[in-house]
DNA sequence: TGTACATCAGTGAACGCGCGTTCACTGATGTAC
DNA sequence: TGTACATCAGTGAACGCGCGTTCACTGATGTAC
């Protein structure tokens, strides 16, 4: 604890109550007084509270990117272009998992706070995570449209998005639905026992029955 | 618009303000100065912010999940506990379409309201929506394990979650989406267009394969 | 080796601002006798 | 029918508070000559 610097202890004690509660209703000196550093430090090292979110997601989503990137260009050229959608999403799982390793409790808040980004109205960050990340995720797209190929593009777009959807929400709000599991059915699970239900949901879901419009 | 009093113009403006832009990120100010009424008509209608959030949900909330029962009901009865999962979920979006109608406009507002009540961190409202409404949910819930009948009730659990959360966040952003597939591949989509294609891909999602744990 | 200066991390106190809420008040309408 | 009072919708101005940000400042470390 003692060991890490100021900049450190600011992001750490950012990403959990952002994630926690959100990042209108985190305010810089609930931030600071977690952290046990002076208010003015936030202004000193990130800037402002914007440039502050932007290095709370630069600090994990960077490393997550490159490793997928690295992962999705070996086994590119090592079996040519013909990753399934299971195989697809399994990269991601195994990318966060090599991210965050042991801590699932810090994958799970970095979820939380992916969620968050697409759903808060944060028109700043939105706009910094596309600029900077919208090139690998767009890639990534395009191994999933090789993986349906005969699928409509409209009809791909839409389904890709439920998938999203399904995945984010789930992952996001993991805390709460574990709390209601265990309440109302008296039975618990970890995080990886939901990735290895939801990542075949999304793979079924993407390739589906491709219907006529009826 | 002359016509309507000024809690209804409060309710009018908080629902566009608050889909739009967040809970926490839209103020009293803002809201009055759209409704066109004086600041303090707020707490003197409502009681408080809080109060207002409530109500607004409880204005379209209401007439939706009265008009669900009544259906689940009459179809429970004359057909005995045989609906199928398409079936429960265009019952969902009929009665979405009864209560709103021609507005379709509406309907994707208020299905972004949804996903900000369960995405923002907001506890009052949640605890009041869950107090007011849970019920009706729980009782939607029956239904569909009723439709699943041989699926293990924790993979139930967390395929309906996957379902939902598909649904409310491609509909709680289906603006932004709409704007991108116009911009990406030059077409356009009514939401009616999607709900079609997103109540398949809901069933599908939850009645699946069943699978062994692998 | 000693002195002068520059850079850097961090601090304490204050800044102005927008927020939700409150309060005394007005004017119109309804009710009692 | 007329008067006195109560109720109700709405208002203007102010309240205290927490917010993000700024600024002059301190003290430690590094660099030049």
């Amino acid at each position: 604890m003692g060991k890490s610097t100021t900049a450190e202890r600011i992001l750490d004690a950012a990403q959990i109550l952002f994630a926690t509660k959100g990042f209108s209703e985190t305010s810089l000196r609930h931030i600071t007084s977690k952290a046990g550093v002076n208010l003015a430090a936030v202004n000193y090292h990130f800037g402002s509270k914007e440039k502050l979110m932007q290095a709370v997601f630069e600090r994990t989503l960077t490393p997550f990117c490159d490793n997928l990137e690295k992962q999705l260009l070996t086994h590119g050229q090592n079996r040519g272009a013909t990753l399934s959608l299971e195989e697809l999403f399994g990269m991601m799982v195994s990318t966060a998992d090599g991210v965050y390793g042991d801590d699932s409790k810090e994958f799970s808040r970095f979820m939380r706070l992916m969620g968050l980004a697409y759903t808060q109205t944060q028109e700043e960050l939105r706009a910094f995570l596309g600029e900077r990340y919208g090139m690998v995720f767009k890639r990534f797209l395009v191994y999933i449209k090789l993986a349906a190929p005969e699928m409509a593009p409209k009809e791909l777009f839409w389904r890709i998005h439920f998938a999203l959807g399904a995945a984010v929400f789930t992952l996001a709000s993991f805390g709460g639905l574990q709390e209601v599991l265990q309440k109302d059915y008296g039975m618990s699970v970890g995080l990886p026992d939901v990735v290895t239900r939801l990542v075949p949901f999304m793979a079924a879901g993407i390739r589906g029955d491709v219907e006529k419009e009826s």
